[in-house]
DNA sequence: TCATCGTATCAGCATATGCTGATATTTTAT
DNA sequence: ATAAAATATCAGCATATGCTGATACGATGA
């Protein structure tokens, strides 16, 4: 690789976006900017499935997106770090004014969106 | 959905993310950080097939992340907004914490890395 | 006009990714 | 100890994603 000295920094650093660039996985980033959540709190908030939910709060886990701690029987999750949920507020603000285009970009993406 | 009062713009906030969450793409992204480049001064520092720079600029371009200006036979690609390095920094600044973290979130992620 | 350079597009393939459903694990109450 | 609740794990599947190679397009110079 000619341009950055480490290319194994630019993959972690895809790995880390990855943790946002699921809807699944945003949506959950997102409740969590609101405050701590437990597990099942997400899933009824989410409407996303507990097996579902669970394999991605391990992702953010691992990630270092979020942070769990045990309580009873309960898991309350966390997002990690301040700088988190700036990125999730810097986001919105750069999309506010790129929204539009974001749309039309499904050449790695979405091939169509039926109910629209 | 429960959470937001638009799931579309969880949508379009993950499919912006996705354009940060490829290494190819980051890469991108990392040296058109430093000014604005040709698609061939692309192609060479980065290393990737011309079709595949091609590709990601397009889908970059669509999502809003880059801008392109043909000058004769070139066309000079650059970051789109100030906020878009903005986020690159930022995310650069979290990684520098939660990185150990990262190579382990191997769960919706790469399965193991032969090359280290 | 023709040849060439720089860039874009597209089909086809291999792999990565996210979801479901079943099951395991851990914790607490009876 | 047993049952139930909360969470985690995993195999299997359908689809999305990124790459390659071939080709098309657009601009410039001979």
């Amino acid at each position: 690789m000619l341009l950055h000295a480490n290319p194994k920094s630019i993959e972690i650093q895809a790995r880390f976006f990855r943790g946002f660039s699921d809807p699944s996985r945003l949506m959950i980033l997102e409740f969590l900017h609101s405050g701590p959540r437990t597990v099942s709190e997400i899933v009824t908030a989410t409407g996303l499935s507990q097996s579902n939910v669970s394999n991605h709060l391990g992702c953010l886990r691992d990630c270092g997106l979020v942070s769990a701690e045990q309580q009873g029987r309960f898991v309350h999750y966390a997002l990690s770090d301040e700088r988190v949920g700036q990125l999730l507020e810097l986001a919105d603000s750069l999309l506010a004014d790129v929204a539009k285009g974001v749309y039309e970009c499904t050449r790695y993406s979405v091939k169509e969106t039926a109910n629209d």
